[in-house]
DNA sequence: ATTAACGGTGCAACCGGTTGTACAACCGCG
DNA sequence: CGCGGTTGTACAACCGGTTGCACCGTTAAT
């Protein structure tokens, strides 16, 4: 039983029990090749032996990073653990940076007040880099960002791009997903389209849309558009509206793949056939994708490499690196409900 | 159209401005009761003009501290993001941070990598102190903590208590919440019990069962504990097993309330009328508890007094308390299942 | 009138690293 | 032998704050 409350051993009680200046200590710990060999072994036994750690502190000051970056969440942490993306999408950035000295936290500023709190320690200068995941809201963030000159990535799309010059930008392309899949329905001949999608407020669902109405046209009517949220409930439910408007279809295009699961549920639940009757295409390439009966068709967005370009992209802004967009191309996924 | 990229300015620029000594402009804005009223007044303006805000690197190397407080994750994300309970203990954390001048961030340390990673930052003092949400894995992260004294609060109750010296700990009471569900249960005169239950290796599960049979005994068989998944769709398809197995039951105690619901839509499917029938009882009090049908009759987990009390815990270890334990207690909550 | 007490301020050291530059020792060369 | 050129190391400044202490000018006490 080792007591703890060890005071954290210095850069000087190395050089002191190596024999060395401060200096060279730090040289030798870096690799310079300005220290020779001999001394570099000497050194880094000593600061074995004393279970030497820089501390993060001391070199922060010193040159001028503290190697963190902040991932930024500025909605109700709730809303975004509902959504099963984000955590594929942050294990992205994560697995990125792991490869790096840099540490991704994630910093929630949903409240005001929290986004007060954010705001003044990026005033300080507590990060390196900030990787904004949900920049449709919280704008006054970013114009402090902006104004801080704070490396900074957007994960979305932002109308209008008011940024662009500043903040890196990295997004799939839900406008090519929703074309994708609305080309699916079209090739297997579904003529009447039903879409139940997500919030209407969520700009990835608008270009979706955007993205099945270039291919359909009119085969997907207004009046069959349905707004609700992520989950297999609200597929279900959603579902249920629509089969009691006994209106005919074929085809069920689905936000999410959770949305998916609780459509073929209610599809089931009322005697049709998936996809003898209606097909139905996801969104997402979840894991529950693979796990439906039948198998769900969808749409891959490859969040994950998401992930790791947005990591990438903070770190060559880092190094000082131009802000760059760079969009992720989606994938149709064919399984059995098609 | 500002332009960004602006060198942040020093207290040094400040003190110039107010034609003060860099010292006496740090103990102005730092409130000290050595300066006068007037020369305050002076630096405060100056900073404010120039858009002062001291810099983290240097004042934590000068103070000590970084004010930067860790939520540790040692799950996997995504499991995480499955347990609605977590977003609601980490908002009650923020929540009470926000108050002081800590900045608490979530740091991921799942994959081995990511906690080697996790581990040189504690190393180098990046953090004042560790929350950690799910103590019951990655232990070698407890004892790097331990070793290097810094402030840790436990969200759980570890098994054998084997950090009780030298970390605080904060949970709440699953036996006693057990024990209300299984009481509520009792004086409704219920006397055969089934029990749809998270997953078999979650202490609180474990602790929650024991409270049930505390005051059951014989009343809920070993044969009817069921251990699944927390979502919906778990006790769902839990609910369909026990109705297959077609054994004598009239109470079901649920480890989350989802759980709860989808036992609930199975025992409707079914025919069986909830509580006529049968009385659910959930456990949590997550707000789709009330929206149930009938509204649930569940325990409530105060998560978000735990997390203000895990982060005063916290703060009050960096100011250099001893180590606490503190319980919190559950509560029931009667609505119309039971 | 001298001195002690005190409020207000600045100097300089310090936190723990990194890094520009000076310098000493050694080499080979003319 | 003296020169320039390497090589390896140490000194000292620096990053941007905080803080112990000395010092100044007042005012009050003796």
């Amino acid at each position: 039983m080792t007591q703890p409350v060890r005071t954290a051993p210095t850069l000087a009680e190395v050089a002191a029990a190596a024999g060395v200046s401060r200096s060279t200590a730090s040289r030798a710990l870096n690799d310079s090749p300005r220290i020779s060999e001999e001394t570099k072994k000497r050194v880094r036994a000593a600061a074995k032996k004393v279970n030497f750690v820089p501390n993060a502190r001391g070199r922060a000051l010193a040159v001028g990073r503290t190697e963190i970056i902040a991932v930024l969440v500025t909605e109700p942490l709730s809303e975004l653990f509902s959504d099963p993306t984000y955590s594929e999408f942050l294990s992205g950035i994560t697995e990125e940076l792991s490869e790096s000295s840099y540490l991704p936290v994630i910093l929630q500023a949903s409240s005001t007040h929290e986004r007060n709190r954010a705001r003044e320690h990026f005033e300080r200068r507590s990060f390196d880099a900030v990787i904004d995941v949900s920049p449709y809201k919280g704008s006054e963030l970013l114009e402090v960002l902006r104004e801080l000159g704070v490396p900074t990535v957007l994960c979305g799309q932002l109308e209008g791009h008011p940024y662009r010059d500043v903040f890196s930008t990295v997004y799939s392309d839900d406008e090519e997903g929703g074309r994708f899949a609305a080309l699916a329905m079209k090739d297997r001949g579904r003529k009447d389209i039903v879409a139940v999608l997500g919030p209407q407020d969520n700009p990835a669902v608008v270009d979706r849309l955007r993205g099945y109405r270039t291919v359909l046209g009119e085969d997907l009517p207004g009046a069959n558009v349905i707004y609700t949220g992520w989950n297999s409930g609200d597929g279900y439910q959603a579902m249920h509206q629509i089969l009691a408007r006994e209106i005919a279809f074929d085809g069920v295009l689905c936000g999410s793949d959770r949305i998916a699961a609780g459509v073929i549920t209610a599809l089931n639940e009322a005697g049709l056939s998936v996809p003898a009757d209606v097909s139905v295409v996801g969104f997402d390439d979840h894991e529950i994708a693979a796990r439906c009966v039948p198998a769900l068709t969808t749409v891959r967005q490859p969040l994950r490499e998401e992930g790791h370009m947005a990591a990438n992209i903070a770190l060559d802004m880092i190094k000082g690196a131009e802000p760059t967009t760079s969009v992720m191309h989606m994938q149709l996924v064919q399984r059995d409900s098609l």
